[in-house]
RNA sequence: GGCCCCGUCGUCUAGCGGCCUAGGACUCUGGCUUCUCAAGUCAGCUACGAGGGUUCGAAUCCCUUCGGGGCUACCA
């Protein structure tokens, strides 16, 4: 009784990937983990006008990049191949034949055009708007008619009385009366597929068992049962479908870039981690049921079911999703943050990747990991490090220039040139004693003048592990230099 | 317009008839800590959309209403 399980992300690549699709391929991916199911990756271009090799291509990098790893489809295979629906079009072209053979479809030839007035007609007439069944039972000679008249016909499935219903995991008991389903293309006039058959053929050849997909696909469900009864499935073979909420913009409106931005390449490059994208989209619907927020992706597939998943919509929080990344950066090992950040430190050509450099941001980084909340902001932080032409911010010049700071400068240079062991503890001894003790000047005031010397700014990691990984040379010159300003 | 889905703090959520004068997290505000910024820590603000039922008892069940969203393609 119980088939094993198997769920299936089939997105229709128009466009880079984004958070929506994302969390729908998590909670499919976490789902097929949980049940020790197998997880299918298909791709759904059937809209060749919309679809391209290049978002294909991004949609199986974003997802190697999460972690989201596939049992079945592109690059890996599996016995129901192909996964590219483009690949399969006799297969929707056998099918639909069929359809038409068992008069479960029918040839339709009305024009787009004509379409469009009776939606008009519908709309004005506060009628249910959809087709109207006008090629339902064409006689030869009509069709002959069409035919000579250079019309080609679209296969439109036939929508029988009644209606369908069927169990939805996360809303419950579905009813959909077929008055509101209209009669629906499965296949272009030119023979080319649907989304409409192609998902539902797919679905059954493939033996998915679990359709976890978005909201928006609720209301077109009945047309998928209708093809599965049209190829002859037994109801227990039919799919479960559990349709996911959605993922929206922090207003009430879509996702876009004034209030969080779409796309998973986005994230990547601002440097966020593949965990934290995947721990805070799981929030996003579902939880963990008890108070724990922090999950790993082994606790998410140990713990996730769709059960749990709720059916209302949630809107997407920036500012969690970034201490979310914070807190996972923090919990990185040394050199995973090393590896994670290299990166960003040369793609912004602040460093070029030698040694001798590598060995210094690697020194460097414990004292800015509890400052960051994503890779990007790495550069800026550790450039001060790396730069030739040092120059202090123009904001907090005047900071450095007054003559209480001029003073803080000397003596700080007096007082540093002796050092012969340059560590932070050296350093900080020899400026507490010299500028806070003997001159009673507040830290904040004391310290805060040498931070813009030897960093040049008011902001910086901690000053004196900064001074001792920028070196006494280094440190002294910058001290001079800020003097002769 | 029609059909469908949804409705707990600003946001994500816990809650599945009494444990709720509603818990956690993020945000925000204030304090502590402090060489800046962070991190950490303590405290605080703030919610069951509304109205009717059912019940000894409702955030939890039912109805209505209002609000939000989706679908209504030879897109998916």
């Amino acid at each position: 009784m119980s088939k094993k399980v198997k769920v299936r992300f089939a997105p229709s690549p128009t466009g880079d990937l984004h958070v929506g699709n994302i969390r729908t391929a998590l909670f499919d991916w976490a789902y097929a983990r949980h049940t020790g199911g197998t997880f299918l990756f298909r791709i759904e271009d059937t809209d060749t006008t919309r679809v391209t090799d290049e978002y294909i291509n991004a949609a199986i990098d974003t997802l190697k990049w999460l972690g989201l790893d596939w049992d079945e489809g592109p690059e890996v295979g599996g016995e129901n191949g192909p996964y590219l629906q483009s690949k399969r079009l006799e297969i929707y072209a056998h099918w639909a034949a069929k359809f038409i053979e068992q008069k479960d479809a029918y040839f339709c030839y009305c024009s787009p055009e004509e379409l469009e007035a009776v939606r008009e007609a519908q709309r004005a007439a506060n009628v249910a708007p959809g087709y109207n069944g006008h090629c339902r039972e064409l006689s030869s000679d009509q069709v002959s008619a069409f035919k000579s008249e250079g019309r080609a016909g679209v296969v439109r499935m036939r929508m029988p009385e009644g209606g369908t219903t069927f169990t939805d995991l996360i809303r419950g008991e579905m009813a959909f009366d077929h008055k509101f389903v209209p009669d629906f293309v499965l296949a272009r006039a030119d023979g080319s597929p649907l989304y409409t058959l192609a998902v539902a053929v797919d679905d059954i050849l493939m033996k998915v068992t679990h359709v976890l997909r978005g909201e928006d696909l609720l209301s077109s469900t009945p047309r998928q049962i209708r093809v599965y009864q049209a190829m002859g499935v037994a109801i227990e073979d039919y799919p479960v479908f559990a349709h996911l909420p959605f993922v929206m913009g922090a207003d009430n409106a879509k996702l876009s870039k004034r209030n969080g931005e779409v796309s998973i390449a986005w994230y990547r490059e601002k440097g966020f981690l593949p965990e934290a994208i995947c721990n805070y989209l799981a929030l996003l619907g579902w939880s963990p049921g008890d108070d724990r927020e922090n999950v790993t992706m082994k606790e998410l597939c140990e713990l996730f079911t769709v059960e749990k998943v709720n059916s209302s919509p949630a809107r997407f929080d920036m500012k969690k999703l970034e201490a979310i990344n914070g807190d996972k950066i923090r919990a990185l090992t040394i050199d995973e943050f090393l590896k994670w950040t290299l990166p960003f430190l040369i793609k912004a050509k602040v460093i070029t990747g030698t040694a001798e450099e590598i060995d210094l941001v690697k020194r460097a980084l414990p004292i800015i990991q509890e400052r960051i909340v994503m890779f990007s902001e790495v550069p800026a932080m550790l450039k001060f490090l790396f730069v030739k032409d040092f120059v202090i911010e123009a904001d907090s010049l005047a900071k450095v220039t007054d003559s209480a700071a001029k003073d803080v400068l000397k003596r700080s240079l007096k007082e540093l040139e002796p050092l012969v062991d340059w560590t932070h503890e050296t350093i900080e001894a020899a400026l507490r004693s010299s500028l806070i003790e003997d001159m009673g000047l507040k830290p904040r005031i004391a310290f805060g003048a040498v931070r813009i010397a030897t960093t040049g700014s008011t902001i910086s990691p901690p000053l004196f592990e900064s001074m001792e990984l920028l070196g006494k040379e280094a440190s002294l010159s910058r001290i001079s230099a800020a003097l002769a300003l």
